[in-house]
DNA sequence: CTAAATAGTCAATTAGATTGACAATAATTA
DNA sequence: TAATTATTGTCAATCTAATTGACTATTTAG
């Protein structure tokens, strides 16, 4: 037995665990040598909600399960790196919306680019059949864990 | 499109996350139920590596990829909660043995049969074969994205 | 026997979240 | 319309779980 198989019932959480951690490790170790070496993986999923229209602090701290004042010193800081930018609500006096910077949305390409690498590293071993076979089970496996009264949210695991 | 369907090549990632903290979030909902809502998930892995013959405190810190003193107060406070104990090291003056208690080995075998439950019920959906699968599949992805500079290991991901 | 490495602890610091309180603005409703 | 209520975002204090650094006791290597 290695670390790589674990025993018993453990095993599918330890894959699953193991395969996501790597791919993000992956990813952010790619992403810092490209200089974006000043970006966490929870920076990637508010790009992702602010991408196509921008998104005001409230909306951003929902979306990443966190207070927010939470997010709001998350967008402080990827203010202060030049990745995303506040202005003004055009329709909430209120609201600020935040959006990407030129080099928010060079980072989300960058990033495109090497899931995309990521991925097709895998396929060219497993096939492009599997790989859909795999995908299609685990979007199975999170419809049957998840209900209405456990909604699926990406949280930090520890 | 949904939350749960994300575009493109973020797909796979993002399935892998959805589908680690949604079972480790049911894990520990459950494990609460039963009266352990003071574990983790990371005291779950430190649990394991201790299990068959026990560990010191380095050994701990090194399975769970954190500094020992990180490892030290996690067994401290797993020693408050009646998870674990520490003895004198029979073979070695200056170690201590980390092994379970009557409570930390209740705990694993709770874990045990909730991990075999949720397995069932995915298993149950999409068939045996699909399940054998999905987890050869996962291995081969570990495998094809891990190598000797960037070893694996579970760590949290935010 | 001495020097270097290792196990564990104490202390201070850091990162990243939390809760609570608040002012400004918007929405509801009497 | 005026008064009440809800929402957006910020400031401040606190908490948790990690970090780095310094140290003692013990073991291993030369």
């Amino acid at each position: 037995m290695t670390t790589n198989q674990p025993s018993g019932s453990y095993e599918l959480t330890v894959l699953l665990g193991l395969s996501f951690s790597a791919i993000t490790d992956d990813l952010h170790r790619q992403l810092a040598k490209k200089g974006f070496d000043d970006v966490r993986p929870v920076h990637g999923f508010l790009f992702q909600r602010i991408a196509v229209k921008g998104a005001t602090g409230n909306e951003i701290a929902e979306h990443l399960g966190v207070t927010k004042q939470a997010a709001s010193q998350m967008i402080e800081y990827l203010e202060q790196h030049d990745y995303i930018e506040r202005k003004p609500h055009p329709l909430d006096g209120r609201g600020k919306l935040v959006t990407l910077t030129e080099r928010g949305w060079s980072c989300i390409r960058n990033t495109e680019e090497i899931f995309i690498s990521i991925e097709q590293r895998y396929a060219a071993i497993v096939g492009e059949e599997r790989m859909n076979m795999l995908k299609a089970d685990l979007r199975r496996l999170v419809h049957t864990i998840s209900d209405d009264s456990n909604p699926l949210r990406l949280r930090p695991v520890w």
